[in-house]
RNA sequence: GCCGAUGUAGCUCAGUUGGCCAGAGCAGCUGAUUUGUAAUCAGCCGGUCGGGGGUUCGAGUCCCUUCACCAGCUCCA
């Protein structure tokens, strides 16, 4: 047979060879690290034997697919220990996930706790050294439902019943057996690190309604070191966590007699708001956004209206009443109702449009508590939204430029490994949406059609779209790996028609507008949240709320560090003067850990040239500077 | 909302099988020290052990309940 190499070499191998085997013709340290293989587009078993002229490509733990083979099998061998410790464990899923795999088990009346943990790794190891192969064996659908009726696994039973007979097969690894596609890695004796991280309920097959199994995370590693190394990445990372430096460097904070989910800026960390807002301002006013403030209340029939009360009238806060008259009000969940009306509120030309309507917009939804988590979801938060009313023949501009605006935030901030992600409806649940699917379709098509036109390269979820339009979502990682919408642009022909909004064309004729909704931040708070786990609190220097301390050797020196603080503020530079009677060394600590960009130090040699000596956060000593140096020095850092 | 864990001073944490006035470091305050690039020294202050209820001669330790927080699931206009 012949089989073709990814670099498009052709070589001749005899029928049945396995892609180890292949691999060893290579070279034996290939055949070591090979641990699955792609076989003519399909995921294989490195081990499985090829039968056919082919195209190989092979997979080690260098890449997601080597990694992803390797987790596969380290859940099988999670799922034998468990087996073999616990009685009666039944199983549901068990996939590789992007930081190692997980398996949902059901252990009936047996409750896991972490205590069991180093049970289940040394069990797990001792499978692993055991180096059981991976066997591969198709079965048919009666034999695979007999094997699990004999072992009463309800969950496989259910799985099995989506599978076609003729496409199934069972991976044995040791003791275990299990449905499963594979591909497998050859066998459990290359993993060689084991951690079992922490265990969760999940629901049934994501179903809030069934039952929710126990799913336990864990992740393996071909090297000890490998595991070690992760573990202290993950150490790193949690000390990056906003809501921990957000208490450290007391930029935001909650009370529990506020209530949960209801976040509370401190000055500092209302500067940094206030930067970003001022920022964002400018950008839009260049682009001719107008600015409006609306009230945080809206009357219940506004949200009757947009439709957001038949949809989330239950499941947001409840309207509050006035103690007379009885009149219902809503806190608001969304700017855009709002908006709307101060579109309506005269008639509009087509000479106004496009109609750009921006506001700092705090809106109230009800979340459930389970679900809010620091600044990323909280209960109460501020939009930076606008919304853009504009014909048809405008939309595409209009989504461009928005876009564009949007792209051009997340550089400012250096936020480069985002993820654009087009939000469709569910074609299967048509219910959940309003509006005719003529307008759907059209917004559709407008934001595939922009994105497109950018060759902005974007993922498409189907479900994700807001009830009355598709968005672009721009999605970041935190600190932790957990995916958060940041910024969002939504192309909505709904609420215009609820809203029975018109301008007058040229034609002199009444016509429909279409709405833009979009917000580059997302929410202040969120984009906050991963604005300081992505900088680890050391905030760009036009952004943070202290730029420098100035810190005298001698508080003697501290009349002159007045002086300077002076002198620098008149060059819009900010800052102030550490005179607390400390040593040097544990002003320098202190502020280090405060992450103020530039220590200036003051002593005697300082005073005599008239100049600073400058040390930037981390350590690195710039040495003395006359003022004029320093200021120029900042500036080309901005 | 669901499952599991956690909750002791402003922060980080100790507190043995329930048993003398609940401890430490940091922070804060007071004083001494006057400092040249990541913690000067001493003294003092500070907690009804998340809230409520119960068991017990006795509860930070055990039980119930409630709230908050953490991990995940579900949800996310």
């Amino acid at each position: 047979m012949k089989i073709t190499f990814p670099d498009g070499n052709v070589r001749e191998y005899e029928n049945g060879l396995t892609s180890v085997q292949i691999a060893e013709s290579i070279s034996e340290g290939l055949a070591r690290n090979v641990l699955s293989a792609t076989v003519n587009g399909e995921m294989w078993d490195a081990t499985r034997p090829i039968d056919e002229d082919a195209t190989i490509k092979f997979h080690t733990w260098k890449d997601s697919e080597g990694k992803y083979a390797f987790w596969h099998s380290s859940a099988h061998l999670l799922a034998e220990a468990l087996e073999a410790l616990f009685d009666n464990v039944k199983f549901g899923i068990g996939p590789p996930i992007e930081n190692g795999f997980y398996y949902d088990i059901d252990t009936g009346d047996t409750i896991l706790t972490p205590e069991d943990f180093t049970r289940i790794e040394k069990k797990m190891l001792e499978l692993a050294q055991q180096k059981n192969e991976f066997e591969r064996k198709e079965i048919s659908k009666a034999d695979a439902i007999a094997y699990f009726k004999e072992k009463n696994d309800t969950y496989k039973l259910e799985l099995l019943e989506d599978l076609e007979d003729g496409t199934i097969t069972f991976y044995t690894q040791g003791e275990f057996t299990d449905l499963c596609r594979g591909p497998h890695i050859p066998h459990t004796g290359k993993i060689k690190a084991i951690k079992v991280m922490s265990l969760a309920g999940a629901y049934w097959r994501g179903d809030e309604t069934r039952k929710q199994m126990t799913r336990v995370y864990g992740i393996t590693f071909p090297k000890q070191k490998e595991l070690k190394e992760y573990l202290e990445l993950l150490e790193e990372a949690k000390k990056r966590d906003h809501r921990k430096l957000g208490q450290e460097l007391e930029l935001f904070m909650f009370s529990e007699k506020v209530g949960s989910g209801l976040p509370i800026w401190l000055p500092k960390g209302t500067q940094i708001r206030e930067r970003l807002q001022n920022y964002l301002r400018q950008e839009q006013e260049k682009r001719g956004y107008k600015m409006v403030v609306t009230p945080h209340i809206g009357g219940k029939d506004l949200y009757v209206t947009s439709g957001h009360y038949a949809k989330y009238g239950e499941d947001s806060f409840q309207p509050i009443h006035t103690p007379r008259e009885g009149e219902e009000f809503l806190l608001k969940p969304m700017n855009c109702p709002h908006h709307c009306e101060i579109f309506g509120h005269r008639p509009r030309s087509y000479k106004e449009l496009p109609l750009r309507i921006g506001e700092f917009g705090t809106v109230y939804r009800y979340e459930q508590s389970g679900e809010l988590h620091g600044l990323s979801r909280v209960r109460g938060f501020t939009q930076d939204d606008a919304h853009i009313f504009c014909t048809t023949e405008q939309l595409k501009d209009e989504f461009l430029d928005v876009l564009e605006l949007t792209t051009q935030v997340l550089e400012k901030m250096g936020f480069d490994d985002f993820t654009a992600q087009i939000s469709l409806r569910d074609p299967d649940n048509p219910e959940k949406y309003i509006g005719s699917d003529e307008n759907w379709d059209a917004a559709e098509a407008a934001i595939i059609d922009a994105t497109k036109e950018v060759d902005m390269e974007t993922v498409t979820e189907l479900g994700e779209a807001a009830f009355y339009g598709p968005k672009l979502d721009f999605m970041i990682k935190d600190a932790l790996g957990r995916k958060w919408q940041l910024g969002t642009i939504q192309v909505d022909y709904n609420l215009p028609d609820r809203f029975e909004l018109e301008y007058i064309g040229s034609d002199n004729q009444a016509h429909r507008p279409v709405m833009i909704h979009r917000a580059p931040f997302g929410s202040m708070e969120r984009f906050m949240s991963i604005l300081i786990e992505h900088t680890a609190g050391k905030f760009p220097l036009w952004l943070t709320p202290e730029q420098f301390v100035l810190i005298p050797v001698d508080n003697k020196f501290a009349p002159y560090c007045e002086e300077m603080k002076a002198r620098l503020a008149q060059h819009d530079i900010r800052g102030f003067v550490d005179d607390r009677n400390e040593t040097i060394g544990k002003k320098i600590r202190d502020n280090e850990l405060k992450r103020i960009p530039l220590l200036l130090i003051i002593g005697e040699n300082e005073i005599n040239a008239g100049g600073v000596s400058v040390r930037q956060q981390g350590g690195e000593d710039l040495g003395a500077m006359s003022v004029e140096s320093f200021v120029e020095w900042f500036n080309a850092q901005l």
